[in-house]
DNA sequence: TAACATCCATACAGTAGTGTATGTTAATCG
DNA sequence: CGATTAACATACACTACTGTATGGATGTTA
């Protein structure tokens, strides 16, 4: 439950990686309480002993893979502002972005925040900056300050009732409710 | 992880009920894995000998726990359909009713469905049945087919985004959303 | 080739949780 | 009053998991 052992090893062993890649997706199947050294060890066809090689302790893995996913995201959305051209179609850019997005290790780390502050503490960060950074493309776009804001949540509020109802829409209506959003936020 | 023991027992007794809505914080706080006989006893200040009188075991509680939860929101949104008027106006009262709802038992169902079936088979069941409300409230009100579908899931993902996200929103500017979104989708 | 480092396996003690068996208390009812 | 039952307490065996200690295998370097 501590902080104090989030400092990171340099990260220049594979099978480091390796082990958070296996315990996101332990993390999106169980959640927190189900990423255990035993039943990953188990899916990577080893045992614990790798695991306490590589890391100090359970707390010190579960600290490496919210460091791993806040990079991927943070990356993810700064290649998203560096698009050139006008904040429309950064706008429209975004939006195929989270309509090809692979949404489980989002899905995981939001589940998690639930449960545990310092994950709590890393996704809202995410929020923030999604948010932010999606209102000011609504602002350039021309619209007032409290309709860039309102603009921003619909578009992202849909990513994550996207992300997270259980009833499903099949890929076809889901494209078209993407071209629709795209109508109803932009108007064109 | 069976089905087994999900008859009911006649819920005459008040502590039953007491248990469950303990399991209902537990599980919001801590998830399904943190849902155990020992540690809602010591929240309600007794030991677990009461709650293996109560329930047949663990699962038997989960069961109990999911069948509490459906009840509930069958009845809330039998409560939104049985609104007289016209489908307008039955938006606008699921609109008031999201914007106040506490959403707590949502989303500790919504979390426990992605690591257990049972519970994912209950919440996507409330999903297709909202989601379908909301359909047919849009098509009343005169939007076609497509059009409908599509501000339904507008609707109902916001109401999981402002559930979800961690980034929270002033009560003021809140209550400014909710008022946005109805001008957005009923054009009012 | 000797020494060392890397990476994983194995064995062990300790803890937390489950389910069951049995004990205890208070109320109810003939 | 005595018997029965509802509701909870307590003790025990069992399991799963953690973290540590130690050993083994393989490669690497002086």
């Amino acid at each position: 439950m501590s902080i104090q052992y989030c400092m990171e090893k340099p990260v220049s062993d594979l099978s480091r990686q390796d082990w958070v890649d296996a315990g996101m997706a332990a993390l999106y199947e169980q959640g927190v309480r189900g990423v255990k050294a035993d039943s990953i060890a188990k899916s990577l066809n080893i045992t614990r002993g790798s695991f306490y090689w590589h890391f100090k302790n359970l707390d010190d893995f579960l600290c490496a893979m919210i460091t791993y996913w806040q990079q991927t995201q943070e990356g993810y959305l700064a290649r998203l502002k560096a698009i050139k051209g006008n904040a429309r179609g950064r706008i429209q850019e975004t939006l195929k972005h989270i309509h090809s997005k692979n949404a489980r290790h989002d899905v995981a780390m939001r589940l998690w925040a639930y449960q545990e502050g310092r994950a709590a503490e890393a996704v809202q960060k995410l929020d923030r900056m999604r948010l932010e950074f999606l209102e000011s493309q609504f602002t350039e776009t021309g619209y007032p300050e409290s309709e860039a804001r309102f603009r921003a949540h619909v578009l992202y509020y849909f990513q994550l009732g996207d992300q997270l109802s259980r009833q499903r829409v099949d890929a076809k209506q889901r494209r078209l409710h993407f071209e629709q959003l795209n109508v109803l936020l932009l108007n064109e």
